[in-house]
RNA sequence: GGGCGGUUAGCUCAGCUGGGAGAGCACCUGCCUUACAAGCAGGGGGUCACAGGUUCGAGCCCUGUACCGCCCACCA
């Protein structure tokens, strides 16, 4: 017997494991042969993750394009999988160890990589399990994980080739570095932030003896690294300056004074002091100039400045404006609030550091993607984030690939005793110039974007020629958020478009960023994140799933507990018309033969409900798919279909029962893809198959007269409601009328209402009458606008009429 | 400093290629009607940020202003 009321918990349970025992998350469950595929990969989450609110409404939207393709025959893919994540895994391990009183460098390269597996199989891939409670049908036999045996093979090979392609280079710059993890990062991986800081005024004398230089710096320590003042060759007040020499403070290095124009006037005093061994722009204004790069700040962000030995760079700072006071080199210090780079991992302070590293030239890389880009076989929506993909591909800077971590993958380039270096996979015997047998492998590790860029075809067995990859690459779409396009979208087509010359998708959806309720950004830290198991625990996944797809849009948006509510309203309403519905369906068989005007309009309903699902979900337009469907369930299904036929189902009439089951079964499917659970847990009460399976609704014939005459019904009903004034009504629509509305039950007419309601229909009147008798409304507007006016002032006197 | 987006009911938001201002929640009124009180019916509530312009007609198109977000950027 169906209970009252709807209770989630047990039912979704219950089918999330019947689904997967059953292989109905599998790809191509229930696909007939040769229907064709449509693939989502799931971004794969950190290894070290939890599901957060992210992934849930990212997860609910490849769910239901993914359920819904399913039911309508294709063969579909979506695969599960886990990102290694380099730097936070290393991080996480990392700080066990210093719990425990040692490190990783005590225990040694090996001992750490066996730890940080050991981790991962007792720990880590939890968000699979996750995804699971929401209901996801991801094949998670599947399941992928970007250091698996295969996927190493992939990522190497990917090296490889771009290594014979020449464009893998290695060079020493100037890169972001973390003294925390003592990596490289790229510059996607630095965040900045807005902080308050000294601005510190030096004098620098002129080595002749005539008069001084003043500049303004935030960072007093680098002072000790300077190897020229730059000026703007245009500003008035250095003309006489440049090519003098000054005399760097603290340490009375003699070096010159030059003209560039990077340097803005206007800032501090104008003149810049040039340190090119820690500073970006520095660094190129010392490269165009021949300058020397020197370095006072080691790896772990500590002074190696002779007589600075292991200083923090406060306190070095601090001594060398105590030095600039007692020399009388000190102007001034202001406070200047600008940004600052940091890790977005660990949140430390970027080290702007020179050290040799791998890099991928990007320009080759770049043209087929934009390319495909432009000609639209890749799109990203909004439009909005199509152009800035193409833009960023457009002034990509070459990559840096290489990180100085141990979690990883290891760069597959060997160097003999004479320095040969060679670039193969599997690894080689002996070197191939010298052939020399001791060969050392690099020992840096690959960015962690540099495998996830392979993820489309490496989880679908490339470099081998699979069928998996035969019949599933390329995919269809990417869900992702917007602040990984540049880090890993574009890459993937890249990536793709390098190895198999085909985009690996052909639709990438930027999903909202989800605030908090009060619209600040959700943080742990803030205390404003939401776990979005917590809502499946309290209103179930359906609701869950129906309210992330109600807020989703192509903007950010808010999250909202009511929306979940909304959704846990749904599927009780849904559960509650099921069981008027099946209380007399003992044994009938759903058949959709409408005889009765209800019958003909919900078939109708249904229809034109499915029709604009079909066209929203292609749009991706999720929040107003699932906008129709409430809709469709509780205005046109519940308060008008089923109280319609009520009377009859009560009579026991079979014609109404059988139909009634085949518009309910059109409705559960409909309703699936949002609601899986609680729409197969009925479904399955008289039937023996998977709802999951389908089958979608097919288009029917539609029937306007049906349309309208409900439709008069309808606007009899809210008259009578509004004023209690009963419009003259027969036949079919007599008998809806009365089942519906149950005119005896609320009395006569009442005399404020019916004035009130003739005074609306007085005003609508007036309105129409204004318009029509506007000439150039009538000239100028569309003919049939104008018809629609003067049809609508008609029914509007003909219902003044009829209220007397 | 650049780029993108936003400003509509008390709240959160929707409003298509211009053609009667909408939904959900909240609020008020009446209903325990044998599917559902997590329900049903009805109602109140808006200078569509501001100022101009185009148009028979503007929430929507154009110009400008204000405020609020987000992303990017080498102002030391």
């Amino acid at each position: 017997m169906m209970d009252t009321r709807y209770e989630p918990h047990s039912v979704e349970k219950r089918w999330q494991k019947t689904w997967e025992d059953e292989g109905l998350y599998r790809a191509g469950a229930g696909a007939a042969e040769g229907a064709p595929s449509y693939v989502i990969c799931v971004p794969p989450p950190n290894v070290t993750g939890e599901l957060h609110i992210g992934h849930a409404l990212n997860g609910s939207m490849q769910d239901c394009l993914i359920r819904w393709h399913r039911m309508r025959g294709f063969d579909t893919l979506w695969q599960p999988g886990y990102d290694h994540a380099g730097i936070s895994t290393q991080n996480v391990v990392e700080k066990q160890l210093i719990a425990e009183g040692t490190t990783r460098q005590e225990i040694g390269r090996d001992a750490f990589l066996g730890r940080t597996w050991a981790w991962l199989e007792s720990t880590g891939k939890t968000i699979m399990g996750q995804f699971r409670q929401l209901g996801c049908s991801l094949d998670y036999s599947r399941e992928r994980f970007t250091m698996d045996d295969g996927y190493v093979e992939a990522v190497m090979t990917y090296f490889v080739r771009l290594w014979e392609a020449g464009w893998v280079y290695r060079a020493n710059r100037i890169v972001n570095w973390c003294p925390y993890h003592q990596t490289a990062l790229s510059d996607l991986e630095v965040e900045h932030q807005e902080m308050d800081d000294a601005l510190t005024y030096a004098r620098y004398p002129f080595a002749d003896g005539s008069g001084a230089i003043t500049i303004a710096t935030v960072r007093p320590a680098t002072i000790l690294a300077d190897v020229a003042i730059a000026v703007n060759p245009d500003d008035p007040r250095y003309t006489e300056a440049i090519g003098k020499d000054v005399v760097v403070p603290v340490v009375g290095r003699r070096v010159p004074v030059i003209a560039d124009p990077r340097v803005e006037p206007g800032f501090g005093s104008g003149a810049l002091k040039i340190t090119p061994g820690h500073d970006p722009v520095d660094f190129e204004i010392g490269r165009d100039h021949d300058l020397q790069t020197l370095t006072v700040i080691g790896p772990d962000g500590r002074m190696i400045a002779e007589g600075f030995e292991g200083l923090t760079q406060q306190e070095a700072d601090q001594r060398v404006v105590d030095w600039l006071k007692a020399h009388n080199q000190l102007e001034k210090r202001e406070s200047i609030h600008h940004s600052v780079g940091t890790c977005e991992r660990c949140h430390s302070r970027i080290e702007p550091l020179v050290s040799p590293q791998w890099w991928c030239r990007m320009d080759e890389l770049s043209r087929p993607a934009i390319a495909a880009l432009q000609a639209r076989r890749v799109r990203y929506h909004p439009e909005s984030q199509h152009r800035f993909a193409i833009e960023s591909l457009e002034n990509a800077p070459d990559w840096c690939v290489s990180r100085q971590l141990w979690w990883g993958h290891q760069i597959p380039i060997w160097t003999c005793p004479d320095g040969h270096q060679t670039c193969v996979w599997p690894p080689p015997e002996a070197c191939a110039e010298c052939g020399s047998g001791k060969l050392q492998r690099e020992t840096d590790v690959l960015d962690t974007w540099f495998s996830s860029a392979l993820w489309p075809l490496a989880t679908l067995g490339w470099p081998g020629a699979t069928p998996e990859l035969a019949r599933y690459y390329p995919g269809e779409v990417s869900v992702t958020a917007r602040e990984i396009i540049r880090l890993w979208e574009n890459r993937m087509i890249f990536s793709g478009l390098f190895l198999l010359g085909e985009v690996p998708f052909t639709d990438v959806i930027i999903n909202s960023t989800v605030l908090a309720v009060d619209g600040r950004r959700m943080s742990k830290s803030l205390g404003t994140g939401i776990d979005p198991l917590d809502a499946v625990a309290k209103h179930g996944a359906d609701a869950t799933r129906y309210g992330l797809l109600k807020i989703s849009s192509t903007q950010d948006v808010r999250f909202s507990w009511d929306k979940i509510d909304e959704g846990g309203k749904l599927a009780n309403k849904l559960w509650n018309v099921a069981r008027l519905i099946l209380q007399k369906a003992d044994g009938a068989t759903p058949d959709l033969c409408p005889s009765a005007l209800e019958e003909a309009w919900i078939a109708g309903r249904i229809d034109e409900t499915r029709a604009e699902v079909d066209q929203l979900l292609p749009r991706f337009d999720f929040a107003h798919a699932v906008d129709a469907l409430y809709h469709l369930t509780f205005d046109d299904f519940c308060d008008w279909y089923a109280e319609a036929i009520k009377p009859r189902l009560y009579a026991d009439d079979t014609a109404a029962i059988a139909t009634a089951l085949a518009a309910l079964e059109r409705l559960l499917a409909l309703l699936h893809p949002v609601l899986p659970h609680v729409t197969e847990e009925i479904w399955a009460q008289f039937h023996e198959s998977r709802l999951i399976l389908g089958p979608w609704p097919e288009q029917r014939r539609s029937d306007p007269d049906a349309a309208a005459s409900m439709n008069r019904v309808q606007e009899a009903a809210q008259t009578f409601r509004r004023s209690g004034a009963l419009v003259a009504l027969e036949g079919e629509e007599k008998r809806i009328f009365d089942a519906v509305v149950k005119p005896e039950r609320l009395g006569g007419a009442v005399d404020g209402a019916v004035a009130s309601e003739r005074e609306r229909l007085r005003k609508e009147i007036a309105r129409g009458e204004g318009m029509l008798a506007n000439e150039r409304f009538v000239q100028n507007a569309p003919p049939e606008l104008v018809e629609d006016e003067r049809v609508k002032l008609e029914r509007y006197r003909r219902e003044l009429d009829a209220l007397g």
